[in-house]
RNA sequence: GGCGACUUAGCCAAGUGGUAAGGCAUGGGACUGCAACUCCCUGAGCAACGGUUCAAAUCCGUUAGUCGCCUCCA
């Protein structure tokens, strides 16, 4: 098996990846919050994550992979104001937070459909856990490590040696409410402390609620990855992934309930993907610019153009989104899918060379998922000199990875009636019979007959081939 | 203010001690009725300064810039 390193956020630098059980994986990402569409600055991250999914897969590891659906704990508190237009949209509808939350759980899904990004095995929304939640807040209250104040149910962070592990945050310099719109809870001891159970809150309006030992509230927002985790995962986490963005307080304070909770160490590798930035900084929904993957569609891009836009760079690094940028990569891939659609099929595979060329696919993707390299790799074998066939065999090696659809841009008839078909054949005849009869007037008429049916011709230097259009 | 990441040609980007991969764009050319496609040719000395070394984009230090986090955030 291949070596794989990476990254890790709690290491801080890059290692070797082993995880606890040999061959076995088991992998946890923060999921979204289903209160709003995705937008491609989100859908980043879950790219990266998917290529190191599919990445674990391809080297041969049984992955278990969950993500959990944040549907409560903070529907109605957005603090932004007056920017949260899909929330007021969808409730002056007259939805409720349930079905506002399926709304955009199925635009998420349908985002990630289109980038070709794989569902985790297990999807788990928050709702669904609460009395798992319950539970173990009941069992961090007679550890100790929580209380209650002001009628919520808050960690202690002081309980523990080394809060910071994640961050190397300094206790001191930490700054309460930076932000303007955070205000700072005087029931906390601590300044890092963070809620469990609210029954109380300033969001008065909240729609969830349920019964608990502390009465009716709704949890805390790290609690749910936790124990969402902890039920499917069991006690001992191999990777935890999310946006940089999560690594304080979020996933600081995963680490301290759980590991509170366990008792002994919870996860090994911490793999942060970086943001997505525009020319204010940081893509949000608050800044503006505000970009989703079916908007993208309309303007003309295949989403998995955008795909490759994130493959062309690394994970972790900052990545400066432009519709320029965008356009070089259109280009590109769509020159990298004619190559391929150009490929034959000719002569039996190579198996030494292909050899060679998965060692410097899995040199590039095992130094901390080198994609950029990777996808020169990919270019290195369609210029060189193997036949057509392993060219063919290699590509689509590589795609269980990249998920480029690289392949698919082929025409295959199946996808075509066979009248439309027959159509073509005959009409390019005809063209191709007043081109040569030099009546270029109806040989473009024939031309825009064709691409209104949507399909494309091109004159090669073998005669005319034509194909649906992209 | 603290913590973290990043800084290579017009743009994206590889590179982890021996004198800079690849992609897109640009310009030139071949092909072509035109278009598209395809093919060939075309560029930087690596943020700055200092240090280690026979040798540094690569290691160390300092500075600068960009971005992120510091309780909604991927």
């Amino acid at each position: 098996m291949a070596v794989l390193d990476l990254y890790n956020t709690l290491t801080k630098r890059i290692e070797e990846f082993k995880p606890n059980e040999d061959r076995k994986v088991r992998m946890y990402t923060c999921g979204p919050t289903v209160y709003h569409f995705a937008h491609i600055g989100n859908l980043r991250s879950y790219i990266m994550e998917d290529v190191l999914e599919k990445y674990l897969i391809y080297l041969g590891y049984d992955v278990t992979r969950v993500m959990n659906i944040t549907d409560v704990g903070h529907l109605t508190s957005d603090a932004d104001t007056g920017e949260d237009k899909m929330l007021k949209g969808a409730k002056r509808e007259h939805k409720t937070v349930m079905e506002i939350a399926e709304f955009y759980k199925k635009a998420f899904f349908d985002d990630c459909a289109r980038l070709n990004i794989k569902i985790p095995g297990i999807v788990e929304p928050a709702t669904n856990c609460i009395p798992g939640f319950i539970h173990m807040i009941e069992a961090l209250l007679d550890k100790g490590y929580a209380y209650e104040a002001g009628g919520n149910v808050y960690f202690d962070t002081s309980k523990l040696k080394n809060y910071y592990v994640l961050s190397s945050q300094n206790e001191e310099e930490l700054q309460v409410g930076v932000r303007d719109d955070v205000e700072e809870d005087i029931n906390k001891k601590n300044k890092t402390d963070f809620v469990l159970w609210f029954t109380k809150s300033k969001f008065d309006e909240q729609e969830l609620k349920w019964e608990s030992p502390w009465g009716a509230g709704y949890p805390g927002w790290h609690i749910e990855c936790s124990c969402i985790s902890i039920k499917h995962l069991g006690e001992y986490l191999d990777i935890h992934c999310g946006g940089v963005d999560n690594i304080f307080p979020h996933h600081t304070n995963e680490i301290a309930q759980s590991e509170a909770y366990l008792g002994h160490k919870w996860c090994n590798y911490w793999f942060h993907v970086q943001h997505l930035n525009n020319q204010s900084g940081k893509m949000s929904k608050s800044k503006g610019g505000f970009l989703t993957i079916p908007l993208l569609e309309e303007k003309g891009y295949n989403p998995l153009v955008y795909r490759m836009f994130c493959l062309q760079s690394h994970y972790r690094k900052p990545l400066l989104f432009s519709f320029d940028v965008l356009d070089n990569v259109k280009t590109a891939y769509e020159k990298l899918l004619n190559k391929i659609e150009s490929l034959g099929s000719g002569g039996t595979l190579m198996e030494q060379e292909i050899e060679e060329y998965k060692e410097q696919f899995n040199s590039a993707m095992g130094s901390d998922l080198n994609t950029s390299q990777a996808l020169t790799v990919l270019y290195d074998v369609l210029k060189s000199g193997l036949n057509d066939a392993s060219k063919r065999y290699l590509i689509e090696d590589f795609d269980k990875v990249l998920s480029l659809g690289l392949l698919e841009g082929n025409t295959s008839s199946k996808e075509i009636s066979k009248e439309l078909a027959v159509l073509a054949e005959k009409l390019i005849e005809e063209r191709n019979q007043a081109r040569k009869n030099k009546d270029f007037a109806r040989a473009d008429a024939i031309r825009e007959e064709l691409a209104a049916k949507g399909i494309e011709i091109k004159d090669t230097r073998e005669g005319t081939v034509w194909s649906l259009a992209r």
